[in-house]
DNA sequence: CATGAATGAGGCTTCATTCAT
DNA sequence: TATGAATGAAGCCTCATTCAT
């Protein structure tokens, strides 16, 4: 009802996105939860009728349209393909080192728990697709590929900073994508 | 004690690789694990006495041991940089279609579980150092920067491939390393 | 208010009445109730303050009367005290094949949950005395010994029947009261 | 291993045919079940994996061999058919008043919870064959048809004797055995 | 009067681990 | 050494009920 205060829901939606994604879904539990959105034992069912497997569905639909704005902000003011995919990348260095739960690959999390198969490919592909979008618009000759590519080289680099503890494989992604020899 | 039957825990820490893989190390359980094992209830901790922990713990060092072959059969006949990237993405592919817990990226079950990070990043590092000092041997002319590149463009695409459920995303990796345009 | 459109008192009653006599008291829950009577989650406490315990008081009372009301057509057309028993056996088979809530014999549904022994006892005299005072008046010799073994056997046969999927038990209850070799 | 101290398991399934006698399948918890056998919370799944379904199960084989165990010591002395069906329901009344627990028809503990109809009829079936043969070897001159009868009568004056709190209704089978007009 | 949201106690079950034999 | 039994904390979920609107 109020705009300005999250509803429950939502509380509960953004809890567990955060927490799956950086904890997995087997990893985190519904107590945890219920504590991250500061809501009582009992209200989760309310919202999601079907427990923790609707929450992980909600939490990934949440997180894929995350991601959507995330590469919209990043493409939408840039000049040029490579301009573009510059910003991706940097705004995902940043968020891995400015929010603890980014410094988990957001890809991986559609991949844990009851998502089923097909979900977690649309909710890829719906990034691949809002990539490409922005590359043909820029006037890249090979959107999809360089989409494909691009997410590629970032999924395989959020797993290497988080290993390493540190973004810089994020960084290095805009060199990769340009020449063979990066 | 017997070199030709797996020991006890030679069984246990292959049914723990291959579950750990698939499922992660929470979404595991030890009663699944022995199971697997075909062990009684009661035998874990004979063999780990600090329990599911110290299970992750060797079945990352056989995953990685494992992995060091895998490496080292691809490179050692090949008769280029290239030609072992081929044999490399070709090998993992057919692990793919082949045995079920090589659907899921075997990087990312060393950041699941009680590993802590420094471990995981170790065995990360061993094998981008095993393929850079094949691509070295094979004259490469920055074999770092190409492992890097390498393990970078394989970890995303296995992650692709588990999504789409198909191995073609790691037999595209080799285009995908020879030009900045694949 | 409305005479022809049962109320939402009456909805949640009768549907409380079935679920109990077939689930059982403690195998019903309110939510069953209420999504059986097609009302809202709230509107429960506003027509049974009491909660559950009502309800299970309210469906008692229903199921006595309806039970009452079966008795009295059923003797009510006999030509004797022997037709009145079969058309009531009868009754109660037909009741048994067609309506799934009639499987379990509504003696039961009397002593499962809140109701206070006196009140199931109450209800069970009832259909006792009404039953004698039919027999009494087509010129059954000893009434109330002829209702009360009626009965005991009735709620045998009907578990019986519910045991056997059959209502065979119930329409073998008029020869058992003719006869002691039945 | 000890023959003298009743194994966990054993004490689970007598703790639990007693309670779900009285109270119900779902009106008994497994925690009231543990408590009653005097055992920690996780005892339970070890001896019955299946849970509170399977101790159902087993609960209600306990009481069919009981139940078996109570026709026999009944019939076996018995001279005539008339005296066994005698000294039967006097042992039926005499547990209602001397445990709590008889004071439920031990037939209706079989049509509640998860126990299949098929085995609640064939545990049914079961006593009365018990009781068919004792009949026979009596020289009842139709076995079956009375072993019918008589159960009919039990479970019915039992559920009275319940409701009215006393085992009266039990008590009168006998006559109600022998004439039509008791 | 009517209702969706909220609430926390309690339900059944699984868990990793320890123990007695 | 090897193993089935034991253990209780913690897991997810349902429950009957109350409340704010």
């Amino acid at each position: 009802m109020d705009a300005h205060a999250p509803t429950s829901r939502a509380r509960l939606t953004e809890a567990a996105a955060r927490l799956f994604q950086v904890k997995g879904y087997h990893g985190t539990s519904v107590a945890e939860v219920l504590a991250e959105a500061g809501l009582p034992k009992g209200s989760l069912y309310h919202h999601f009728p079907q427990g923790k497997a609707d929450l992980a569905r909600a939490a990934a639909a949440l997180a894929s349209d995350m991601m959507r704005d995330i590469v919209g902000a990043a493409f939408e003011p840039a000049e040029s393909p490579g301009h573009g995919v510059a910003r991706l990348c940097e705004k995902f260095a940043r968020l891995f080192e400015r929010q603890p739960h980014w410094r988990a690959c957001p890809v991986q999390a559609l991949l844990d728990g009851p998502l089923d198969r097909m979900s977690a490919e649309a909710h890829l592909q719906a990034w691949l697709a809002a990539t490409a979008a922005h590359l043909d618009r820029l006037g890249d000759p090979a959107p999809d590929a360089r989409a494909r590519r691009l997410w590629t080289l970032l999924i395989g680099a959020w797993t290497m900073a988080r290993a390493a503890d540190d973004p810089g494989a994020l960084r290095a992604v805009p060199a990769m994508m340009e020449s063979a020899d990066a």
